[in-house]
DNA sequence: AGCACGCCGACT
DNA sequence: GTCGGCGTGCTC
């Protein structure tokens, strides 16, 4: 129930204080780092539904609160401690339904954060922000809601789409669409959400993907397909680069249900969505939905549940799943007859596309030492250049040379504050730490030993692009008749505001025939020209300590090669194949060998069959608890102490979780600060849960007696250990 | 995290 | 003599 508008968008209560009779509990910004967790008690003279968006002070300042549920164990006020007052109401604005706060109670308790830090950053900054009188202009500004049931539009479907459709119409779900890219998935996502819609006039649907600015398609897309149906205003976005302006209009457009379709990123899964009928996760198994600060929850997991919750349909998509939403998604077998709980919807066809591209895996051992680029991999690019198609060269690494070296005495241009390198990054004579931004000049001799002597080590896109450019010097673009382009697209050529539209905008207009880039260029973008792709330097992946670094691998290729062929027509008059090249040294790793098959199932039983055996996830829960202090025995001790403690307390679900020994972080120090973590798994996620809830007093009380501790998180189901 | 209070150096 | 450095400590 809305409290009632009044013409100043902020009421105060007339009684004063003392005079209060209700005792609400109210979820307020506290920090992490405090050991307050739970709503605060503020006295009211008037009872406040629960959702209601209140001014509270706290300490010396006003803050936006939101007046929670008082269940029986409400956090009880101290001894000695008045209530203080709320401060106002935030009028016009409709309490927060209990839905959502189910959802921000979960991710609190699951994420092992404060439920006031979860629900205060998932409203808009300028609800909190804004004074009463301009608050109340942005809500008459508000459009009212548009239930216009237009006629749906009928896209002709793939027997396969038309299926998948069929199947979210009348199962429950979730579902897993595997679909291959080119498979039209995005068709599939359209259809439900339109379905829900014209189903229900005020249902609303969430539409995620990993980052708005790399998925423009998408987003002009949905309009096209929607704002006809339901007006222009009925499509909202909402991520991190909005201006607050911007999403406190979206946001209140979600809240008041005037937006049936929102579009955003991670942060998204927490808009108020009072009808929300379906949800839809594109890219599911991308890391961008794992928040990496704060309450550091995983988008996607957050989406089931809430999906669950609010009896709302969940459309998981990729062409690569995570190995977690494929195992849950298992069908049923005579050894698990019941099966995982999604429901897996296969799309293998790949439509309006070529074939998928061939992939060609280079055995670096074979080649001449010391090339970048092998003789077969520079031929082919020569002659897709030559006959003015296009190349997109990968290579994760940006800059020029990862390293300076000196000879002589083997100084390295090691970073003074991190456990890392300097980059060299030629373009500006500068040598630069990627970790902590830390910048200098290049030295013209040896720092230590004064050789002139100091050469890079290894290679950067920067020098890739340098190399290519001289390599295809000579090469002569038909039928224009002109000298061969290259192009370069990472971090650093895009760091300006609209950089990355504008070289994009380039390499769709053939202004550059090969584009050297770093993962950014292989996520997303269509590029119907490029009929090549390649990796150089994949390997460093498969030997990282992370156990999900060759499951990532795949699926990074796997969009790569994506990008290449997406114009059937395009690639037929070519009269040849999309490509996509890999250069390795272990051209027989599994990752090499699916890949070349494009058979994602298979990579992804022997990777299961793997973790199966060795305990890891799926098949088993982890946190992360990792601490950040002056020292790295400062950091270890931490932890060390905090492990004893759980042990000497006999913490609940101890008995199931493994708590391993603390480690030094693979950098081991950034910015000077010294970091450690501690590995926790169990086979049981209630055990973990259990736990974790019941040492978050002890880490609290163990960071006051440890001198040098910077801080320290938990991060449950962490993405890379 | 903010934003206090709380004790020691260079300025009007 | 004050303004202010950021070291610890609290927020219903």
């Amino acid at each position: 129930m809305a409290p009632p508008l009044h013409t100043s968008a902020l009421s105060c209560p007339s009684t004063p204080p003392d005079g209060a009779l209700h005792l609400l509990p109210v979820a307020v910004s506290t920090p992490a780092h405090s050991s307050v967790g739970e709503p605060l008690s503020y006295a009211s003279s008037t009872p406040l539904p629960p959702g209601t968006l209140v001014r509270v002070p706290l300490g010396a300042r006003e803050v936006l609160g939101v007046v929670w549920d008082a269940p029986e164990h409400a956090a009880p006020l101290p001894p000695g401690v008045q209530p203080r007052a709320i401060a106002g109401v935030l009028e016009g604005v409709a309490p927060l339904a209990p839905a959502w706060r189910r959802l921000v109670a979960f991710a609190a308790r699951y994420y092992q954060r404060s439920v006031g830090e979860v629900a205060l950053a998932a409203l808009p900054p300028q609800l909190r922000d804004l004074g009463p009188q301009q608050l109340a202009r942005r809500l008459r500004r508000a459009p009212p809601p548009v239930h216009s049931p237009g006629a749906t539009e009928n896209v002709a479907l793939s027997a396969e789409q038309a299926s998948a459709v069929a199947e979210i119409h009348t199962q429950p779900g979730p579902f897993l669409l595997f679909g291959s890219t080119g498979s039209g998935k995005t068709e599939v996502y359209l259809q439900c959400v339109a379905q829900a819609l014209a189903a229900d006039p005020q249902a609303q649907a969430l539409v995620m993907v990993p980052e708005i600015n790399l998925t423009p398609q998408l987003e002009s897309r949905v309009l096209a397909r929607f704002a006809p149906l339901y007006g222009d205003a009925a499509v909202v976005s909402m991520h991190s680069g909005m201006t607050p302006a911007q999403r406190l209009k979206s946001w209140l457009a979600a809240h008041t249900g005037a937006a049936r379709i929102v579009l955003g990123t991670r942060m998204a899964v927490f808009a108020s969505l009072p009808r929300l009928a379906v949800i839809v996760v594109d890219e599911e198994h991308d890391a961008s939905y794992k928040q990496q600060e704060g309450a550091r929850y995983h988008a996607r997991d957050l989406a089931v549940w809430r999906a669950r919750e609010q009896g709302a349909r969940v459309i998981l998509g990729s062409a690569t799943p995570s190995l977690e939403s494929w195992h849950a998604s298992r069908p049923p077998s005579a050894g698990d007859p019941r099966g995982g709980r999604y429901q897996r919807l296969y799309m293998p066809s790949r439509i309006g596309a070529g074939q998928l591209p061939r992939v060609c895996v280079v055995d670096m051992g074979q080649q001449p030492r010391g090339a970048v680029f092998s003789p077969p991999l520079l031929a082919a690019i020569t002659e897709r250049v030559q006959r003015g198609e296009q190349c997109l060269v990968l290579l994760n690494r940006r800059g020029f040379a990862p390293v300076l070296h000196c000879h002589a005495c083997s100084w390295k241009s090691d970073c003074p504050h991190c456990s890392a390198h300097q980059v060299f990054h030629k373009i500006d004579r500068t040598l630069r730490c990627h970790h902590c931004g830390f910048a200098s000049r290049v030295p013209r001799a040896c720092p230590a030993c004064g050789n002139l002597d100091i050469a890079p080590i290894g290679r950067g896109t920067e020098q890739l692009e340098e190399q290519l450019a001289a390599l295809l010097r000579n090469v002569i673009v038909e039928p224009a008749g002109r000298a061969a382009r290259v192009g370069r697209i990472d971090a650093d050529t895009t760091r300006a505001k609209g950089a990355l539209e504008e070289q994009l905008a380039q390499v769709h207009a053939g202004e550059v025939d090969v584009l050297v880039g770093t993962q950014m260029v292989a996520k997303g973008h269509d590029f119907r020209r490029i009929t090549l792709v390649a990796a150089v330097q994949p390997d460093g992946a498969l030997f990282s300590s992370d156990f999900r670094a060759p499951e990532r691998l795949f699926a990074l290729l796997m969009q790569a090669a994506g990008r290449a062929g997406r114009d059937a027509l395009y690639v037929a008059a070519q009269g040849q194949d999309a490509q996509m090249w890999i250069q390795t040294w272990h051209p027989e790793h599994p990752v090499y060998a699916a890949l070349r098959r494009h058979d994602w199932p298979a990579f992804a039983a022997q990777q299961l069959a793997e973790r199966a055996e060795a305990g890891m996830p799926p098949f088993a829960y982890q946190a992360l608890v990792r601490a950040d202090a002056r020292t790295q025995e400062a950091a270890q001790g931490f932890l060390t102490a905090a492990a004893e403690a759980a042990r000497a307390a006999q913490l609940p679900g101890l008995e199931q979780v493994f708590l391993f020994p603390p480690v030094p972080l693979t950098i081991q120090r950034v910015a000077g600060v010294e970091r450690a973590q501690m590995l926790l798994e169990s086979p049981s996620r209630a055990a973990l849960q259990h736990f974790l809830s019941a040492w978050q007093a002890l880490l609290h009380a163990e960071r006051a007696r440890h001198k040098g501790l910077v801080r320290w998180l938990v991060d449950v189901d962490p993405q890379a250990i």
